[in-house]
DNA sequence: CGGGGGGTTGATCTCCTTCAATCAACGTGG
DNA sequence: CCACGTTGATTGAAGGAGATCAACCCCCCG
């Protein structure tokens, strides 16, 4: 499973006013000065699907933007119990400026493409470019609200309610990724395995199998081979994740 | 248990150089120059214990850090089911720059005394000094790790290991606040009702009086009245935790 | 003295875990 | 081309941890 990590991507080089993620990342809020800054010290590296990116506990001398690709976080306990905290998506940042070693393990679950920064040089430009500092705590006090909606689901949701808030997360945001509502019909393929979701969800394996058969059972969802998805109706699914209406976004 | 919120204590005025939470709040990166703005903005006010501070989706127009006291964050599901996900002691800080409203209902738990500043000047302060926004985002960081522990508990652990787990948090910060490491003996007081404990744990209020019992038993910890709690070996306690060593820090 | 809030304890039930068998898809080597 | 192992998923049967429902206690206070 665990591969050698591939070298950076030295000849890849993407001009930073044509990055897919320009709007959206750490940079979102700077101007073009600014963003000359960046350019001059980022570095890009991939990742096969599968690979660990960080072990928990690993010095970790880089930040990073997610280009594209999907990363999971998650934390581990002695005896093997698993839990996932957070889900990466394009845009979304790793690394915490100011901290030595990596807090959590972080695994790519596709092909990733990853903007890195040396963390002292990054620290550097925080101090010199509020700009970046500001969107730094706007993502992260999104993060905060994703991780507390997500306790919410742990502590309280039903194995039936998680599964439907959980594709309901995803429709979502893969309906953000098309710039588009999710409403009536809406389709889209499971970035992650019934194991990423039960370490996601707190449960087991089968029970995600189970509650995935039965939401499939009882028309709230349809499966075409084994990972993709229909919602024949949105709101239907909302209903069944408990939420009254909006809640239940994602990182 | 709802009550009328108390009006602003125009009356009290603190000097920021006085004020006990001065190098651990937002505030404390400020230099005296900086200090100065805050001082000429800032207001206090006061909550019973009991009192709800702010409804979630109420109109919020101040932010805030908790001098002294303590009061919760909670998520409420429409069929009543309820989710702490959040402890705030004093100098954390409560609201989010840039909200309308608040997200939480927000809870005292105890009297509190609060230092709040009108969101919008508030922005504004954190534009022109650095300082402020710097120490908000070190803090909010601080806040995701907090949040991101609890979801391993809340997804992974198993009763006695949530009532352990929030024990040694407990005890953590209490050591904390008097400057000192747990070991060996510590002795405080909780400051949560069984049934915050509950919604804190992700359980039910006799889940948590049962496993406070057998912990009790078990001699993993002793008891005198209702509320307050020996450890007689501070070890042992996270040993029960789950924890390897010293995980499960708050807020 | 009555009542209410907070806490404990017991009996029962149920939802989810655990353990296990089975299946489909896929790749590999003989 | 088929046997074989592997990996991810589904389904079944059994058991258990925690929820639910309910009784009761303690203490404070009007």
């Amino acid at each position: 499973m665990q591969k050698i990590i591939s070298s950076p991507d030295r000849y890849l080089h993407v001009q930073c006013s044509d990055c897919p993620i320009r709007h959206r990342a750490v940079c979102a809020r700077c101007d073009d000065d600014e963003l000359q800054l960046l350019e001059e010290v980022k570095f890009y590296r991939s990742f096969e699907a599968g690979q660990t990116i960080v072990w928990s506990g690993d010095r970790m001398d880089f930040v990073a933007s997610v280009v594209s690709g999907i990363a999971t976080l998650s934390q581990t306990m002695e005896d093997g119990r698993r839990q996932m905290v957070g889900l990466l998506l394009p845009s979304d940042f790793v690394g915490r400026p100011g901290r030595e070693t990596a807090a959590y393990d972080v695994t790519a679950t596709t092909d990733m493409l990853m903007c890195c920064f040396r963390k002292k040089q990054f620290e550097d430009i925080m101090l010199s470019t509020p700009h970046v500092g500001q969107r730094l705590l706007e993502m992260t006090l999104d993060e905060l609200d994703a991780a507390r909606e997500w306790m919410l689901l742990l502590g309280r949701k039903s194995a039936r309610e998680k599964l439907a808030s959980l594709i309901a997360i995803i429709a979502r945001r893969d309906a953000a990724l098309k710039l588009m509502q999710p409403e009536g019909q809406v389709s889209f393929d499971l970035p992650l395995s019934r194991e990423a979701m039960a370490d996601y969800l707190g449960m087991t394996l089968e029970t995600v199998s189970r509650q995935v058969s039965a939401l499939r059972r009882d028309g709230v969802i349809e499966i075409k081979g084994k990972r993709h998805v229909t919602i024949p109706d949105f709101d239907r699914l909302i209903e069944e994740a408990g939420d009254d209406q909006d809640g239940g976004f994602l990182t």
